[in-house]
DNA sequence: TTTGCTCGTTCGATATATGGAACGCTTTAT
DNA sequence: ATAAAGCGTTCCATATATCGAACGAGCAAA
C-alpha cells in the first residue's frame, strides 16, 4: 500500500485527535487500543485493523473515510467552476449542478424562465446566496431556496465553497 | 468492533466483486493479495488490514469509504447504482451521492452516525423516501430531510428514479 | 529538592492477518 | 470416458499488528 496514505492517516489521526483536546492516551483508551499502537499509526508506521481504524473512528466521531482519504483540495481556477451532474426529463425539468467558488467572488446569476426554483446546498466553506437583499450566509449541509427568475446572487468570503445547485424549472410542490 | 460491520463488509465486497463479472481467484491476484485472504474476508470472518482493504477497493475502483459505509451500497437489491459526487471537510462533514434506482425496488438504510442528517432530492422519476413509517412520495424537484441515525427506505414504483442524497453528519443549524 | 502524575515512545511477548499449498468440486476440452 | 483448467474453501507456517510493561521527559504540588 501506498506509504503516502499511512502518512496521511497518520498525519490526519493526529490532527483530528488534538483538535478534540484528547491526548493520545486518554483517545487509546478510551478506544480500547493500546496506547502503543495508536502512537505507532501517528508516527506514520503500521498498517492498521480494520477493527483499530473503526474504533478511533467512532471516538473521533468521523465516517471512517475521513481517517483514509486526502482531503479534497479546491482547485486551482479563478472564479466559479461548474459541472453538471445530472438533468431529468420533463414535468418538471431539474437540472443539477456541482460548483465550486473561489474567496471573494461576487456572482449575480441570470433569470431563469419563469416559475423556476433554485436550491443551493453548501458541501464544504461558507456562502452567501440568495435574493438580492436576501441573502442567507449558507455553511456545509445548510441549504437555500429561492425563486431564480428573479436577480438573485453568490458570494463568498474568505474561504473557497463547495455547493449544489438545483434548478426546477417548473414550479410545483415543496422543494428543499 | 461491530461482527456486523464485517458482514457488510464481506457482503459488499462479493456483491461489488459479482457486479464486475470478477472471480474471486481473479480479483485477489488482481489486488495482489492471496485468494485465501479474500475469501475470508467475504465469509464475513477475518479483520483486513487497511493494506489490504485499500488494494481491494483500487481493483474494484470504489472509493473505500463504500466497501465498509452503508449509504453506498448497493447490496442486497440490485438495481440501485451510487455514486459519490464530493465530500466535505470537518465541522461538519457533508457527503453527497448520486442514486440511481430501477423501479420496484426496496431499500432500507441502515443507521449511520448519530445526529447525521439525510436530504434526498429527486431528479427524475418518483421515489418514496423517509423514516420507517413517515415516507414521503417524492416527484421530480421535491425533496426530503429527515435524520439518518434511524432506520429509514427508499421504495420506487412503477418508474426508474434517479436522485441526490446528502448527508450532513455533525447535527447542527437548519437544515429544514 | 522530592514525590507523584501524565505524557508519548520503545521494547518483548502474544495474538492474528496474511500467504501459499493443499483440497474437493464443477466445467470445458480432448 | 479422461484430462485439464478454474473455481472457492480449508489447512498450516510465517509475517506482523496488537498488547502490556517499562522507559525517560515534562510538569505541578508538596
Amino acid at each position: 500500500m501506498d506509504k503516502l496514505s499511512l502518512d496521511t492517516l497518520g498525519r490526519h489521526l493526529q490532527s483530528l485527535r488534538l483538535a478534540r483536546g484528547l491526548s493520545l492516551s486518554q483517545l487509546a483508551a478510551a478506544a480500547g487500543i493500546a496506547k502503543s499502537n495508536l502512537s505507532r499509526l501517528e508516527a506514520g508506521n503500521g498498517n492498521p485493523t480494520l477493527d483499530t481504524i473503526w474504533r478511533i473512528a467512532v471516538q473521533l466521531e468521523v465516517p471512517f473515510s475521513q481517517l483514509v482519504e486526502p482531503v479534497s483540495a479546491p482547485v486551482e481556477e479563478e472564479g466559479i467552476q461548474v459541472r453538471l451532474i445530472d438533468r431529468g426529463g420533463d414535468t418538471p425539468q431539474v437540472d443539477v449542478y456541482w460548483m465550486s467558488c473561489a474567496p471573494h467572488i461576487l456572482r449575480v446569476a441570470e433569470t431563469h424562465t419563469p416559475g423556476a426554483q433554485e436550491s443551493v446546498m453548501v458541501i464544504s466553506g461558507e456562502l452567501e446566496a440568495g435574493l438580492e437583499g436576501e441573502t442567507r450566509l449558507l455553511g456545509p449541509g445548510e441549504s437555500h431556496t429561492f425563486p431564480a427568475d428573479q436577480p438573485h446572487l453568490y458570494r463568498t468570503g474568505e474561504t473557497w465553497a463547495t455547493l449544489l445547485v438545483t434548478i426546477v424549472y417548473a414550479a410545483q410542490g415543496d422543494v428543499l
